[in-house]
RNA sequence: GGAGAGGUGUCCGAGUGGUUUAAGGAGCUGGUCUUGAAAACCAGUGAUUCCGAAAGGGACCGAGGGUUCGAAUCCCUCCCUCUCCGCCA
């Protein structure tokens, strides 16, 4: 959420930014001048009569203590109650509709963020490792899974439906053991484990930016005003919702495993096969609550926390800043992190890595100051991917596959595996 | 799921319709006293929020509605905590 005072003071710089994402907003930015300037109106009148009520308040039971008339007086005072209620009605109404309005504008996107229309033009930053050349046709994990007999999506599909997975034997275990592998790099990195609920409710959801625009991109468990976490960010953010932090426990760095749970709404064909796009997967997410001053130093930090574990297991990959046309609702600058993946001759998304600034802390109301006398300042919320798990084991599959069709385990991951090959 | 008890300011805690928009205590800050400290005493003290340059005013007693001239107090809905029973990993 933007602050409306931004929008007050320089509406066109806010429509102005928008228009670099691709969406005109003119016409909102104005509506919520509007209503902006007519709640205030209102807000001082109606201000006014209840300073009138609370002083007639004061007033009945002293004149009736000393035996005089107040019909005269409750009676003015019976209209005046009536007008209030009216207008305070409609400041409640107008308070809403901004608050709507509000709600639906995406974060300004920060200074340094390439102008582009979409994906096709996020612009590359680094590259580590080579992609490997095979002395074979390597295969699709999918294909790889298939044989080995370590992932079952049919099973899945049967017990469930499209887009939800078995994992198998060894399969399973490289799950767990990357999940573990992860979770140990991070806390030595000084980052805090916690394992939040799978399920939020809807002021979660609203205070991180997944409501009240996408409603359709989360599960909604029935009956319950209860949704199925879409990422870790949503409990581990609003964890701190409507607190205020003690400025000097700032950076707060959390990283959280957790199961991810997806409509992929709109994205019917796309990535069908293998475990690249599920309804449920499995994510080690960071998340930092930072000082506004340094948040930027706080997302370099975050980003190379997160390369760190695609380095320890050699996985080659590439960071590209997203353009203005491709950044979140809710970022101001992010950073993608993908994965070479030899099925599809291409880097692939594996981490996404954004500052969000004030935009989440002003939604979630969360806080922080230095001292008793300083005033309560927003926080600036980040977080990462750090990184998704069933792409890491699709890209493990991949580039560590043999001829034979076998996997050599990374390195690193032995010890959690017990083992150096799957086959 | 059933029965009951609760949610008040930084903390404890009083408060069942009106000069209580929150008593009292603790804590914190300053002062008096003291060689110093403690104790005692005096004064101050909302880590909230809206409008306003300020003065000042409004909101806020778990959340949201309602009754009333007036609600922490009465009514309704919801959330959370605790105790007992049932069920359960």
């Amino acid at each position: 959420m933007l602050d409306i005072r931004v929008i007050r003071e320089n509406p066109d710089r806010v429509k102005q930014a928008m228009k670099t994402r691709n969406k005109d907003m003119d016409a909102v930015v104005d509506a919520i001048l509007d209503i902006d300037r007519q709640r205030r109106e209102l807000q001082v009148q109606v201000d006014a009569m209840k300073a009138e009520q609370n002083k007639a308040s004061k007033e009945i039971p002293a004149i009736k203590k000393a035996g005089g008339d107040v019909s005269e007086i409750m009676a003015k005072m019976k209209t005046l109650s009536d007008e209030v209620k009216e207008c305070d009605t409609k400041a409640g109404e107008l308070e809403a509709k901004q608050r709507d309005y509000l709600l639906s504008i995406p974060n300004i996107p920060h200074e340094s963020v390439p102008i582009g229309k979409d994906d096709t033009e996020n612009v590359e930053v680094r590259r580590w490792g080579e992609p490997r050349q095979f002395g074979f046709t390597p295969k699709a994990h999918w294909d790889l899974g298939a044989d080995l007999g370590i992932l079952d999506p049919e099973t899945a599909a049967k017990v469930t439906g499209a887009r939800f997975h078995f994992y198998k034997g060894l399969g399973a275990k490289l799950e767990r053991a990357i999940i573990t592998f992860f979770l140990d790099m991070h806390t030595q990195n000084g980052y805090t484990e916690v394992l939040p609920p799978y399920m939020v409710n809807r002021a979660s959801m609203t205070g991180t930016g997944q409501l009240p625009k996408f409603e359709e991109d989360a599960f909604k468990i029935e009956g319950t005003d209860y949704f199925m976490i879409p990422t870790a960010e949503v409990p581990v953010t609003n964890m701190y919702r409507d607190d205020i932090l003690d400025g000097k426990d700032l950076p707060l760095k959390y990283c959280a495993y957790s199961a991810c749970f997806r409509a992929e709404a709109g994205s019917a064909g796309r990535d069908t096969r293998g475990l690249i796009r599920q309804h449920q997967f499995n994510k080690v997410e960071l998340v930092k609550f930072a000082r506004p001053e340094n948040s930027y130093e706080e997302l370099e930090a975050l980003t190379r926390d997160a390369e760190k574990v695609l380095q320890a297991l050699e996985l080659p990959y590439r960071v590209v800043t997203l353009s203005t046309g491709d950044v979140g609702f809710s970022s101001a600058k992010t950073y993608d992190i993908e994965v070479w993946l030899p099925s599809y001759n291409n880097y692939k998304e594996i981490s996404s890595c954004s500052n969000f600034e004030d935009f989440q802390a002003r939604r979630a109301n969360i806080r922080f100051k230095d001292g008793p006398k300083d005033k309560a300042r927003f926080v600036h919320t980040l977080n990462g991917s750090g990184v998704a798990v069933g792409r890491t084991v699709a890209a493990i599959m991949e580039n560590y596959q043999n001829e034979d069709g076998s996997i050599t385990v990374p390195k690193a991951l032995v010890p959690f595996m017990g083992c150096e090959v799957i086959k």
